[in-house]
DNA sequence: TGACATAGTGTTGTCAAGACACTATCTTGC
DNA sequence: GCAAGATAGTGTCTTGACAACACTATGTCA
């Protein structure tokens, strides 16, 4: 009836991630609206059981895949989270992953056990499962502290973009407006940036370079 | 004869805890010697089981000190270690902790599954259990990236301490040489530390007034 | 062709960090 | 008691990084 046994008792884990991305020049994360009890019809971070033979990372990408059929993210892990009550249906420690894309590049689905997919804004946050507040907060904390060391902003671009579209990325998480000269010139002193001769003509102006980072994927500790 | 039993498979969950400290001026690591298999008799990191009604911080803190007798230390969550075949039983998940300490308050002794504790200096670790070189790889690294934006150095200084003794903390986990009038400069620029009006005579030479952490516990983000 | 919108570009001032050397105070040995 | 040795304690100058700041260039559209 309940064929896996132990000789003590294990908790469940599972994965959640925190999905970000920018859209209108605010910062939103992806939510699905749970199909399932417990917390059902309440919106939460995708998320779900670890499978037997995945490593942690997999598992992460495949429910969020599964969940709301996003896939080609930048994933990183953020911190576990296993107070003992935060599951009314057993121990259940989840480890947390946040990621970044572009959101030109998304068009979420809802699957499996997600009724719904939708972007929130994060300062426009429904009520949510578990403590899926809290890791939102801390995702968002860890956001902000990486884009002054790291090149964690790149996460957010597609292939190719303008300075000032990167620019507008620094600015909605940071909550700040930069100063142009000053960022062109910090951005492209880290050396990480190459201009693909290219460049994108969107309104009535004059036309912009576009570049694109040379080793993708490799998130720098700069400085 | 196996009591606990579920619908699906369940990972075991181990929190495993790499405490640091400073001896001789060098950086080592708090081991135990495995008194059970797997990996009886091989060095590795104190850490075990979570309990069912424990946090994973509870759990970490309670598996450091029934093992090596160690209590009070500062604790941190580094990283969610979770390949499906690091233990040869069964799937376990780690999350590991690392710990920071001042050596002169630890008398570690070997408790429950340890056969022995010693520490260990870093650059002459013995073969390990496990992945536990990667987590203590990790928890260096996060170490010394800490030493830079955070006052974590702060962990290894007993209440009161000199800015001498201070100094060669971070000569340690940085390994390089600092100069001293800088070093005191920025130090004391933090605001964070406080004359005790007393000082400590150590050796042929002159005493060195001794400090202490005005709000001992906060770790700071600093700059 | 003029109005508008974004792209793109250099210089200066300020502040923080790094380099650098000497005096002060204690112990110990002669 | 005094010289030698060891660490404590202190200030200035140079240098490099970051912040402040305004104008020209190039496109579209009315």
């Amino acid at each position: 009836m309940k064929p896996y046994c132990y000789d003590y008792p294990h908790p469940a884990v599972t994965t959640d991630i925190a999905l970000f991305t920018i859209r209108d020049e605010r910062l939103a994360v992806l939510l699905i609206r749970r199909g399932a009890d417990p917390f059902k019809d309440c919106w939460a971070l995708p998320g779900g059981f670890v499978e037997p033979n995945e490593c942690l990372e997999d598992g992460a990408l495949r429910e969020l895949a599964e969940e709301t059929g996003v896939t080609g993210v930048y994933l990183e892990q953020l911190y576990t989270f296993g107070k003992p009550d935060r599951d009314p249906r057993e121990r259940i420690i989840s480890v947390a992953y946040y990621a970044l894309a572009p959101s030109e590049l998304l068009t979420p689905v809802a699957g499996s056990d997600a009724a719904a997919v939708a972007w929130f804004e994060l300062d426009a946050l429904p009520s949510l499962a578990f403590d899926h507040h809290d890791v939102i907060a801390m995702a968002q904390q860890r956001l902000r502290a990486k884009l002054d060391y790291s090149t964690v902003a790149f996460g957010f671009m597609q292939p190719e973009f303008t300075l000032g579209e990167l620019q507008k990325v620094y600015e909605t998480i940071r909550g700040e407006a930069l100063d142009k000269r000053n960022f062109r010139k910090h951005i492209l002193a880290l050396g990480l940036l190459s201009e693909t001769g290219t460049s994108r003509r969107v309104g009535s102006h004059r036309p912009a370079k576009l570049y694109c980072v040379e080793h993708p994927g490799a998130v720098l500790y700069i400085k």
